[in-house]
DNA sequence: TATTGTTATACTCTATAACTATA
DNA sequence: TATAGTTATAGAGTATAACAATA
């Protein structure tokens, strides 16, 4: 394992979980290795055909995502760009590295957009008082407000979704999802102690 | 209004027509009206925050949208050239401006990328017998294997989700999905029938 | 005249490699 | 030596404008 940083780094900030993510950004080599495509191919069962194609039926439906592009048209912001400001809005204050693995680019990669931001006005940096290597990337005024207009107009697109169900179909919806985000937080916590432990 | 069409023209098409779309995509000017953000701008409900504020926590897993990028890193193509893969091998032979539809971008930059897929032997382009003006894309063989290991690829992510639900759970969520095409499906006709009659 | 696709141009995204500053 | 971030370079994605061929 080439870095020992990235768990930890994940899971220091923000709020204990978040676990598993990042290590495995193609930040410093590492990509020989398969991804376990060649495992998994014939596994396919009956159930993840049948919600491959119900996802196609709904992908071919322009209206669904188009909320979000009209977004950034409003804003002209790209989706990167977009991305990137959801999470400092959401996140507050992070390190450019940390963002980075939020929007899910590489650290040479976020410079250019946090770059781009900052000429917008939209962010501005500051050196990390702690550990004077790292940078830290905020939101400014002019930058919380259009992080208000993407979180507004994002919330208009669940409702278009939301808007598709029953209101008991709704119900069952967060029934769902609420307990597969408890088993996602518990894979990543059982992971994290077996890395700490094992 | 300067796109009247806009409005059915999202909802009308899908699958085999072709005809009707894409009239949506800023093709020809038309980027200085509002998308009707500012209208819904204070319409938050307490069930969108909440399918907001899940969705955020989901998007903190790294995990979940990985086996995606480990597709494209694996096959050495881009998101987007994964992505028209995708639709020529769902839907088989098409225009290129239809293409350019279902991936989301332009006529201009499908060329593009297009001219990248032909060059690997992805693809390959041919006049439309039909209309002289249009050329007609399609996999080639090879174009097709990879589209296979796409498909296969993408399934493994999906059962990565399933997995994450019980039995009934999973059965609940199929009927959801199956209800919630219905509904978009009579949207979609009842505009259709709508631009047709008025 | 309108439409399909391409070419030319410019900017953004993205990764890799080399570098600086700090730890 | 390792890590955080930037700079330089190169390729891909993207939109706009101008153009060609066809309808």
């Amino acid at each position: 394992m080439r870095r020992p940083e990235d768990r930890p780094a994940a899971l220091a900030n923000r709020r204990g979980d978040a676990g598993a993510e990042g290590q495995d950004l193609p930040e410093d080599g590492g990509s020989e290795e398969s991804h376990g495509l060649e495992d998994e191919v014939d596994a396919s069962t009956p159930e993840s055909r049948r919600l491959h194609a119900l996802l196609i039926e709904f992908s071919r439906y322009r209206s669904l995502k188009n909320p979000l592009a009209g977004i950034c048209e409003d804003l002209q912001l790209t989706p990167t760009q977009m991305h990137a400001l959801s999470w400092l809005g959401n996140d507050g204050p992070v390190q450019v590295g940390v963002l980075a693995q939020r929007v899910g680019i590489t650290r040479k990669t976020i410079t250019g957009v946090v770059d781009r931001l900052e000429s917008m006005g939209l962010v501005e940096r500051t050196r990390d008082v702690e550990d004077r290597r790292a940078v830290v990337v905020r939101l400014t005024q002019p930058g919380s407000n259009v992080f208000a207009r993407i979180d507004r107009g994002l919330d208009a697109s669940l409702r278009r979704v939301l808007d598709l169900m029953g209101p008991e179909d709704r119900d069952a919806v967060f029934g769902i999802l609420e307990r597969m985000l408890a088993r996602l937080t518990a894979e990543a916590e059982a992971a994290d102690d077996d890395s700490q432990a094992g």
